[in-house]
DNA sequence: AATACGTGGCT
DNA sequence: TAGCCAAGTAT
């Protein structure tokens, strides 16, 4: 659809050409004076663009900001990047959570190195071609880096823009974005590109936020259609989430004398991918048929006798598991919660076969990269009583 | 088009 | 607290 039919097929009415230059300059001269002091501010090189706009991708600005510094300390050039072992990398991001973010990027460098020569590409088209980068990030890199008039529309972009023009879409449906584009398309300052990108993001990650919003503290409130007819409360429109699926799992920690843990590969599908947990058992998956740990009142079973059954017959392991859990740990993600019992166990005998068993010893735990779920459970070994 | 994919902060 | 929110992309 041309851009034209998008805007008006959505009845939004972009100003003239007088109030889009009005507006420009108001808000490139708020965030002149305003502008956070961010580390990747500080240079235009596209690959450091490029590692804070995907470490930003999700994640708030003070969770990145000592991983952006770690990363490119450790990896300054491209090359750096596409060379760098997967375990350097996702210990460079362990706790950031998206791993396929990191993994993508050193896709991404690789294809620097075979298709362009080494240097990040300069046209959005080619931008567009790597791993990882999709419409969001292709904008604000070319724009940011190179000063292009790409828009870069975000979760803020959108919630400011459905604000000033009252835009009843849904910014949850990926069909959103178009039209939020069409509209940058027009407001974006052909001189600044890159700042009026950056503006629209700061303005809405600091005075045009999601909760807490006084519309009468924006600099750009005179452009503000919502405000003018105090119907800002509406917008931004967004569809509710669904609940998210609960997990119950046991959990085992189960340690050798000498101080080792066994750990688990996780799939190379699905999350975490490629990342390693306890021996986790999920509820209602057990051999014995509807076998549970819990009598119906709640209250635990005073055997682990038939679980240890079960780690024997999946993984040819011989365990002695403590028969009260040793704790009750919960962690959420986007979409699913799960619920970790965790037992402590001693290895008794180890005829396992799967190779993507590992033993860890704890004192080499920081040197590990776990997912934060495991952080949890490692953080019980001290207080494990073992036998 | 809808869903999978982490984590931490905030209310 | 349970739910929402944060500079999205891949499939």
């Amino acid at each position: 659809m041309k851009s034209k039919d998008l805007l008006e097929k959505n009845k939004i009415n972009i100003w003239p050409e007088e109030k889009i230059e009005r507006f420009r300059l108001t808000l490139l001269t708020w965030y002149d004076e305003n502008k956070r002091d961010l580390p990747w501010r500080k240079t235009s090189n596209p690959y450091y663009v490029w590692v804070s706009e995907i470490m930003l991708q999700q994640t708030q600005v003070d969770t990145v900001i000592p991983y952006y510094n770690r990363f490119i300390a450790t990896l300054p050039t491209i090359s750096d990047l596409a060379e760098a072992s997967e375990e350097t990398l996702l210990k460079l991001w362990e706790g950031l959570g998206y791993y396929s973010r990191v993994r993508n990027m050193k896709v991404a460098a690789i294809q620097i190195q075979n298709d362009f020569d080494g240097i990040f590409p300069k046209n959005h088209k080619d931008v567009l071609t790597l791993k990882g980068i999709g419409p969001y990030t292709a904008g604000a890199v070319t724009s940011i880096a190179f000063n292009q008039a790409h828009p870069a529309v975000d979760g803020n972009v959108m919630r400011v823009l459905s604000r000033l023009f009252e835009i009843d879409l849904d910014i949850s449906k990926a069909s959103t974005r178009k039209v939020f584009e069409q509209i940058i398309s027009h407001l974006i300052d052909p001189v600044r590109p890159g700042d009026f990108n950056q503006a629209l993001m700061d303005l809405g990650a600091t005075i045009c936020t999601p909760k807490n919003y006084s519309p009468e503290l924006s600099p750009v409130k005179e452009f503000n259609a919502s405000y003018i007819n105090e119907t800002w409360r509406k917008y931004p429109v967004k569809k509710k989430k669904n609940k998210v699926t609960e997990q119950t799992f046991y959990t085992l920690m189960i340690k050798k004398e000498d101080g080792e843990y066994l750990y688990e590969k996780r799939p190379k599908k699905g999350v975490l991918s490629g990342m390693y947990t306890p021996i986790m058992i999920e509820q209602g998956t057990l051999r014995e048929k509807g076998w549970k740990l819990f009598n119906e009142d709640g209250s635990y079973k005073n055997s682990a006798e038939e679980l240890e059954q079960n780690i024997e017959d999946i993984y040819n392991l011989k365990v002695r598991i403590k028969d009260q859990p040793k704790g009750i740990i919960k962690h959420v993600f986007s979409h699913l919660k799960w619920e970790m019992i965790v037992f402590e166990a001693l290895l008794l005998e180890d005829n396992a076969q799967i190779k993507d068993l590992k033993w860890i010893h704890k004192d080499q735990f920081d040197q590990e990269m776990f997912p934060v779920p495991t952080q949890k459970v490692n953080k019980l070994v001290d207080t494990l009583t073992l036998f």
